[in-house]
DNA sequence: GCGACAG
DNA sequence: ATCTTGTCGC
């Protein structure tokens, strides 16, 4: 697949947060209404000092359809806020290698519930011209009440007097899920096709299944 | 200055 | 994310 190149990925943190400021402001949310859809989940391993991402396209049946990786040396570190210079590049490269036409694609991180309203998922949509949505396992920031044990409970994520995300309890007695808009979609339609594609797990099969293929692979990786 | 801090 | 086995609890 193709997308649009934005800016260069070879610059500094305080360049990196200064193309977040800009690139929020082509932002737009919007609700979901097709039918009949694909997804893609995303998610990366670093094996040594590689980066090794997978992109796992599902129907809504959960029926695989096609699945694309790509490895190469990580250039930028982990730095809270600044996910997507880590991840984004070997991202892209997965998805140059990806012949499908997704509609909906899941990151593992945030969307808008972000510091600068850039999160990967959020910084990705922009690239990739697609809706996205972000599946964090934790917060970044932000203010919620702990939503109720059983599975179906949520209450929203605030910050600086807005409402970015939900924190959802997928499953009975389990932490729960940090989901936000990236771009492209609304915090109700990302509530929505999130549910459609949780099955027996606390996090959703695109995602889910994402990070099981970026841990094999990376097992041979290693091993050869 | 102190605490928080996606993966 | 990564280093790593068993183990407590639903």
């Amino acid at each position: 697949m193709i997308y649009k190149k934005l800016h260069n990925w070879n610059i500094t943190p305080k360049e990196a947060i200064n193309i977040q400021n800009e690139l929020k402001k082509l932002l737009k949310f919007k609700k979901f209404e097709k039918e009949t859809f694909l997804v893609a989940g995303v998610d990366l391993s670093f094996p040594n000092k590689y980066g090794l991402a997978v992109i796992v396209v599902l129907d809504q049946k959960f029926n695989i359809k096609e699945i694309v990786h790509h490895i190469e040396k990580v250039k930028f570190p982990y730095i809270p806020g600044l996910l997507a210079f880590r991840e984004g590049p070997i991202f892209l490269k997965a998805w140059e290698k990806l012949k499908t036409n997704v509609d909906i694609v899941f990151f593992d991180g945030h969307g808008i519930a972000h510091p600068r309203k850039l999160g990967i998922a959020s910084h990705m949509g922009l690239w990739i011209e697609k809706p996205t949505i972000g599946i964090a396992k934790s917060k970044l920031v932000g203010n919620y009440k702990e939503p109720e044990k059983k599975h179906g409970s949520f209450s929203y994520l605030e910050y600086s007097g807005e409402r970015l995300g939900i924190v959802y309890r997928s499953k009975d007695n389990v932490k729960p899920i940090f989901i936000s808009p990236g771009y492209l979609i609304d915090i109700g339609s990302s509530l929505k096709i999130t549910k459609l594609f949780i099955g027996k797990y606390k996090l959703p099969e695109p995602t889910r299944l994402a990070h099981i293929y970026t841990q094999k692979i990376k097992k041979k990786f290693l091993s050869c």
